[in-house]
DNA sequence: CGGATCGTTAACCATCGGGTTAACCGTAGC
DNA sequence: GCTACGGTTAACCCGATGGTTAACGATCCG
């Protein structure tokens, strides 16, 4: 069971079907072309991307339909946005260390 | 060889070695107290961190200084503003798919 | 010099990850 | 009913990862 969102996004493949269902939804057989690799591979990335909560199923018949989850995704960004409060800090703390180290 | 800032901060520790050196620039040993693995677990990992460029060593007689390389942070923050506009439109596409969707 | 300290490297081990093929399940359609 | 189709599950393989202990290298200090 993955929950941590750096490594269910850690994958290219993985960042390349929320790329491209970031285009609008699609089926599995949809997603499944173009990354090289067969379907089980493509169902055991979307199971990841499932569990960690990136990704929606929606059962159609016999076809699944994908899409993003809007909530899950929102938590996804906050997180994306305390990293990059984070790298800020690091920009102006290792700014400060070199402006002290460099002209002492 | 590592070269995927996802990839390389998948791993808590590391993310956790990022966070420590957020705070100041730091010693292996410092760095190395508080994840609860060894010496050589952590010199790994900061292996990792530094073929990836997030952190710069600089060795002080038989100490290894270690901080946040600036120019590889702005790298994996453009990174990160890609994947938040990524996540951007993600929000529009299925918001207005799941308009389609909800009232027909 | 000799010992302590900081850190890496080496060798090894267990687990995980990602891929395959083959078989299976459920639904659609004739 | 039977076949075709969309997709998952099962069993397996192999390389990568992450951890360990033990040994080593280099530097500081008495």
């Amino acid at each position: 069971m993955v929950n941590d969102p750096f490594k269910a996004l850690s994958h290219p493949i993985r960042r390349g079907i929320v790329e491209r269902l970031a285009e609008g939804p699609a089926t599995v057989g949809e997603v499944t072309g173009g990354f090289g690799v067969s379907k089980p591979a493509i169902s055991k990335h979307l199971k990841v991307l499932e569990e960690t909560g990136v990704v929606k199923r929606v059962v159609e018949g016999r076809t699944h339909r994908l899409s993003l989850e809007p909530d899950v995704l929102s938590v996804a960004a906050d997180w994306m946005d305390r990293q990059r409060a984070l790298w800020g800090r690091l920009f102006d703390v290792v700014d400060e260390y070199l402006k002290e180290e460099g002209s002492p």
